[in-house]
DNA sequence: AGCACGCCGACT
DNA sequence: GTCGGCGTGCTC
């Protein structure tokens, strides 16, 4: 027997299948991970097929060193997944069948726990009459059986313990014990549904992709619920994929209560033994339903019964590093492989897809009312630009500050959300508004620090930075984003004796300072919490009337072309915060550009009315989904070198264009806006295709690229982070 | 990635 | 004569 091996080593020049012969009174399966010599070391691998015979120089092939597990750590599926991902998205084997599997248990560090439980061993024995704790302990034990010693020890004392041990009256056993992140009581949490949810879960059964498009508040977690209890009534399984930032306590003791110890969570906060042990009762059949952010996909789970994405538009599923791929991609090729429905849900669908909604390739399924049947708090515009001209140039306008005192003296809540997104700055008169724009792109120019210039990241051009605004001729112009200490700082000279937190990456590094934070904002009356993005998700506080966006347009002018589909899924869920309770909540959004058609869209709550003009734009504009972006990037240490391989493969694609004239909508060759990252030069090329031939040039380019560089390139497909 | 092989410069 | 520089190539 030989086995086809891939060595466990990210490195593009081994990543290939290496055969070994199977000893003979070995016992191999596919997807056991083994030790096999390779050239002088002996490095882990793994099975990923069988053969009776041999491909290879039969008297070169060497035999399988031994056995990592005596079972398949990597399942048949899983297998599949790695071989669509590697031909998908260019991935080299080994890193892609890492995710497969908990990083600590391929390093060979996790083990089982055990504890020490005491079970009575002479049932005849009697302490003392004066031995009270004793006499307790053999009780206990009576009638429970065996108990754990740390259980014993804080009852009776370690030294109760010992002395009956010793007597011989108790008997050791170690028994393996699960870590289990949330221990919840099982509770009946059921609601009961309305027509509308009733319908969509009749509807979403096939195998095939449906988007659940369900407005904040419709219940769209009360119908992932029953899918899923409808699937495991089935004897199937399931996975809920969630935003990292919404894996909230409060959801996962929703699941728990609902479903107990079948649901197993797999997310970053989880410690590595936690991480290995809900993995194992996974692979294992014992849990049932995986809730869990991105890589969760990958959970060793069979029998699907259901695939759930929700907040489906969210950025944090497509992996922008390592082994990058797109979240979606990998739910579809599960769904199809077990025959099961993948379900997208959102309120604010990303426009790609609901295209596809529109296209027919996605069902649709809507939740257009509010399950408590409460109306949205209203969201007020206010024209940052008629403040500077009334002679307000602080960071609020007066009508937001006015709001704030309203809720101070209705003893209430207010948040306060920053939009900070990416560092990357544009630039902005402030004066009356102007933001420098690519004069071929429609996007938003981004300033480089590297060489004071203006630029475009989608066709390359370069401007001259502004010193006066070409509309007003102002020279008040401003770069940079107004940052969270700054409105903090603001809002305490405003109201000196009012709580005010802050909530961002800084304040939030240490473990559970999430939590303290917002368990401190839950407990304070009147109080301020002010925030970036991680204050928008899931969190309930009835508390919240008031809701501030103090620079909404900071996502909107981005050298992103989905950047204005970000600031409406931004602004939606924002206001989401506000009244989420009895008093009716309020929602003030502060822009330079009051104009734009996004906040029209997104005060209304009209998704569709933006989801259409936005889609319009994109057509004509010729922007994803109407076309395909291609970034490659080149990155070394050595900037010379990053420069030549940039030069040599733009060459080829260069000559691509003779043959596709019409499709490349745009080709150019550019320094990255992160021009050094890591100790590495990093150059670009950026790519824009018509959607007709996009798969062909597609593969013609990853192949120039690729033969270019082994190591340091990097291709991504509509890339959203162009830094 | 490692590790060997290999073909040219200054040294116990 | 040999020790050692790191360029190229292979690992089943």
């Amino acid at each position: 027997m030989f086995a086809q091996v891939i060595i466990d080593q990210d490195i593009k020049a081994i990543d290939k299948v290496f055969e070994y012969s199977v000893p003979e009174n070995m016992s191999v399966n596919i997807g056991m991970r083994v030790f096999v010599p390779f050239g002088k070391r002996i490095l882990q691998g793994f099975v990923i097929g069988l053969n009776k015979n041999c491909n290879y120089q039969e008297n070169k092939v060497k035999p399988i060193y031994s056995v990592v597990e005596d079972f398949s750590a990597i399942k048949e599926e899983m297998l599949a997944i790695m071989k669509f991902m590697v031909e998908k998205n260019h991935l080299t084997m080994a890193s892609v069948l890492r995710l497969f599997i908990p990083s600590q248990m391929r390093e060979g560090k996790v083990r089982e726990i055990f504890e020490t439980f005491y079970l009575l061993a002479d049932k005849n024995y009697t302490p003392q009459l004066n031995a009270k704790k004793q006499i307790a302990l053999i009780e206990k034990l009576k009638l429970s059986g065996k108990c754990s010693s740390s259980v014993l020890g804080e009852e009776f004392g370690y030294s109760t313990i010992k002395t009956l041990y010793d007597k011989g009256v108790l008997e050791k056993e170690k028994i393996q014990i699960e870590r289990k992140p949330f221990v919840v009581e099982q509770i009946d949490n059921k609601v009961k549904l309305n027509q509308m949810q009733i319908n969509a879960i009749q509807t979403i059964k096939d195998d095939k992709t449906y988007l659940l498009h369900g407005v904040t508040g419709s219940g769209k977690t009360e119908v992932y619920m029953n899918l899923i209890e409808r699937e495991l009534s089935k004897g199937k399984n399931a996975i809920m994929l969630v935003p990292e930032i919404s894996l909230t306590p409060q959801i996962m003791s929703n699941f728990k209560a609902r479903f107990g110890d079948f649901v197993a969570v797999l997310h970053s906060g989880l410690s590595a033994g936690e991480k290995f042990d809900e993995w194992k009762r996974i692979f294992l059949g014992k849990a049932r339903i995986v809730i869990g952010a991105r890589s969760a996909i990958f959970a060793p789970i069979e029998n699907l019964g259901i695939i759930i994405i929700d907040e489906e538009h969210e950025q944090s599923y497509i992996s922008e590093s390592n082994p990058r791929y797109n979240t979606h991609d990998i739910a579809k090729f599960r769904a199809k492989y077990n025959c099961c429905p993948l379900l997208l849900g959102s309120a604010t669908p990303s426009v790609e897809t609901y295209q596809k909604a529109v296209d027919g390739e996605y069902q649709l399924v809507e939740l257009p009312t509010r399950a408590n049947g409460k109306e949205l708090p209203s969201i007020q515009i206010v024209d940052m630009l008629g403040e500077i001209r009334t002679g307000n140039s602080s960071i609020f306008s007066n009508q937001l500050v006015a709001d704030l005192a309203n809720v101070i003296n209705n003893k209430k809540q207010a948040m306060i959300f920053i939009n900070r997104r990416g560092y990357s700055s544009f630039m902005r008169c402030r004066d009356c508004g102007y933001v420098a724009q690519c004069s071929d792109c429609d996007v938003s120019l981004v300033y480089h620090r590297e060489d004071n210039r203006l630029k475009c990241h989608y066709c390359g051009k370069q401007y001259k930075v502004l010193t006066k605004c070409p509309k007003c001729h102002s020279d008040n112009i401003k770069y940079g984003a107004v940052g969270t200490e700054q409105v903090v700082a603001k809002l305490k000279e405003l109201f000196p004796d009012v709580k005010v937190l802050r909530m961002d990456n800084d304040t939030t590094s240490t473990k559970n300072a999430h939590q303290k934070i917002l368990s401190e904002f839950k407990n304070s009356l009147p109080s301020i919490l002010v925030g970036t993005q991680m204050i928008a998700k899931g969190h309930d506080f009835e508390n919240v009337t008031l809701v501030g966006i103090v620079d909404a347009d900071q996502s909107l002018f981005q050298a992103d072309y989905r950047s204005t589909e970000r600031t409406f899924q931004l602004i939606t869920q924002v206001s989401g915060r506000a009244g989420r309770s009895k008093d009716e909540g309020k929602v003030v959004l502060q822009t330079y550009a009051p104009r734009h058609y996004v906040y029209k869209f997104a005060s209304n709550y009209d998704y569709k009315g933006f989801f259409r003009k936005e889609a319009n734009i994109r057509k004509t504009a010729e922007f994803p989904p109407f076309s395909r972006i291609i970034r490659i990037l080149f990155s070394d240490i050595n900037e010379n070198y990053a420069r030549e391989m940039l030069k040599l493969c733009y060459t080829e694609i260069e000559k691509l264009k003779e043959t596709y004239s019409n499709e490349i909508l745009y080709l150019d060759a550019m320094k990255s806006p992160l021009k050094r990252l890591q100790n590495k030069y990093r150059y670009q090329i950026i790519i824009r295709l018509k959607l007709d031939k996009a798969d062909e040039i597609e593969k013609q380019v990853f192949d120039i690229a690729n033969g270019i560089s082994k190591n340091n390139v990097f291709i991504e497909i509509n890339p959203s982070n162009m830094a």
